[in-house]
DNA sequence: TTCTAATCGAGACGGTACGTCCGGTCTTACG
DNA sequence: CGTAAGACCGGACGTACCGTCTCGATTAGAA
């Protein structure tokens, strides 16, 4: 019968060759150890991802560039955002350290100035606003953004709040977690909505207008919790 | 010889042999008035939008639900991502007022307030999330959505914080361009990265760390700017 | 055709037990078998293009028809004129025999014959006649018209001719290619530009001018070469 | 609200700009003396068939380059191929003679190897053949083709021939009509289905075989009609 | 050691949307 | 007021990607 059993009976001019020869790049088809593959993909992710940013992302290509099937893929990440947030933090060893010198309005300025840096100087920015922007539209990414991102530097910068508070440097009503997203908040949304820049200014003005208050009159002027 | 005398020499039928009938149920597929296309479009475009989502919002989906043909869109909107937001703006009568009572903590107070509310109780949150999600990676809608939006949003607000400040109200030098990062930049990133909800508590103490200042000690307590 | 060797995934008998759900339900978005897609499309070709003729043979519409995606088709067929051909040559059986009686006149005239009822009697020569047409200006089709059509119904008849000419019924200076032109030529002149029709007559006259000669005079009249 | 009643009330980046300036091209859209414009059509038609073909040969390029409007077009040609047929016909001034010296095998050889020289040394072939395709599915052009031009060649070559016939050096039962397919409608086959290709040896063969006759014998050999 | 049997990678598949192009019809505004 | 310009709809083009699923190759466990 037929040496190729499923192949174009009368095909004028198929495309892909029929021989299926190995072409090259893989020694065959079975089964490589898992640990080796998913390290591939992870780094052929976070490459594409900061080499293109995420509208050039796509699971295929990811696929394509670590040598590995979108079947394995599938198998460990839910959705290409999951795969790009897991990519990315593979990427960049990201260790922004939260300082805690006990002086809160020095520790706040030095951290949000970094972060800063981080946001404007390195490609990390951009992809961080991809990677939230995509996640309004991808469930998986935004519950992975959050578990695995977002949560984390949330309580590392609350904890530092706290303890500012407990130490009296701060009102005993103040909820850190309001205070985050006027500080930190407030850097996303520049990032995200870039009416105006990221800088070292702005981010001095963001502690110094809170730590002071708005308001004119007595009290102005304090500058220092110690 | 031809009634037209200088008529075309290969013409091999005269048009009005032609058939050429109606064929079928379209009343025809020409030109309809202008602008009446356009409106079309933005009514399909902010329904869709506001009905499903910016994941379900495709061209050839508006085009179809318009009546119109992908030509026409294109012709006028250089990306989905304008499209959706120029449909947006034309379904929901944004009219979130910008108070200038004189007071301004109750002022900011107030419109943080409504502007929780249009983000929680309303599908705009939703929409207005998936917009800047997707300026993230749509270069022309992020040129439109600053155009069109949040610079304006950002004048007005803008604007009513530099008059407290020249009624003596707010420090001198004090940057209304960061206030508006940490109030309602705040309220944006909770929005976009919603590890937190967004309540009227949560807008006032936004309003109520600035005035009032983080800092424990002499001066904490003062809360009318009147 | 039967002896193909890999027929039986375009053969025109179908699998009878093909369990796919009927349009609509469908039980999944992954691979069908192979050889399976490719029949059902070969099959919707053939029977669009003798349908409704080559004017309204689009690649959307065999796919749809078929049940199958764009993409299988592009990705097996170079252009839809491959796709047409291929679809055309599942479609008939074509079975015009070259008979080779030892008596070349007779042989000539009947394969002729037969060859002008196939064009006339039955859709295949308006179909012919667009492939042919659409060939002008679509190199793979023209490619694989040649290949897998007319060189070997040119070798076919070649073969004839030469078979003749060695028995020394032909004259041993005369180019079976040329006949060939002058007779299978002339009814695809017929076919392509309808000034006359193709009728037994004319195929008659075709043989009977080239073997007699046109002149008048001593030796004209001759008429059996046995 | 819009003071541009039918433009885009908020469009972003609406694509064409909105004065709609006349850009260059146009004096205006008035109307211009009918035949110049019909001229400047043909020369933009025949120039554009010769130049890129028939799949390149579109209504709208036909258009953009004569300066005209589709509405033009469509009011005086039914179809792409009566205009390109039309656009061709005044490219070529093809005067194509056919001689009558008395010496009919001498006329014919001569007038085929001239046609066969314009088939295969200027773009004529080229065109002739994709004009032949597109007729196959175009019954505006198929007319026409046959009007002027197709019918009048059969009508000068059956003259010669049935001349020739008058003279006595045709056979009185020759049907001028076939050996025009047999002569011509060989090389318009040897066009549109190059398996072989046209030569003058050809054309020399096509007349030979032709007057002497394929059979081997008595009789063979004879040449001149004189 | 050979022969299954399980398992995983490769990629074909249906589906959807993309952005472009063209045919043929119709409204509008120029001249 | 007629006519040319071109906006309009429909639909096909060929491509990319998604998420599912079949198939074949590899390899491990059973004989």
């Amino acid at each position: 019968m037929a040496p190729t059993p499923d192949g174009p009976t009368a095909s004028a001019a198929p495309r892909s060759a029929r021989p299926r020869a190995p072409q090259g790049t893989h020694r065959g088809r079975g089964r490589r150890p898992a640990g080796e593959v998913r390290a591939d993909i992870l780094r052929a992710a976070g490459a594409l991802l900061l080499d293109e940013g995420m509208a050039a992302f796509t699971i295929e290509r990811v696929a394509r560039a670590a040598g590995a099937s979108k079947t394995t893929i599938y198998k460990w990440w839910p959705s290409k955002g999951a795969l790009a947030l897991d990519g990315y933090m593979h990427a960049v060893e990201e260790t922004l350290a939260f300082p805690d010198s006990g002086d809160i309005v020095a520790d706040l300025t030095a951290q949000l100035g970094a972060f800063a840096t981080l946001l404007t100087r390195t490609r990390a920015g951009r992809v961080l606003a991809e990677l939230i922007g995509q996640a309004q539209t991808d469930p998986d990414l935004a519950a992975a953004y959050q578990a695995l991102y977002s949560a984390g530097r949330r309580r590392l910068a609350g904890e530092v709040l706290l303890r500012a508070r407990q130490r009296g440097q701060l009102r005993a009503d103040v909820d850190p977690r309001v205070v985050i997203d006027q500080l930190w908040g407030a850097c996303y949304h520049r990032l995200l909505v870039p009416d105006e820049p990221i800088t070292e200014e702005f981010t001095a003005a963001l502690v110094d207008n809170l730590v002071r208050g708005l308001l004119s009159g007595p009290g102005a002027g304090r500058r220092s919790a110690r």
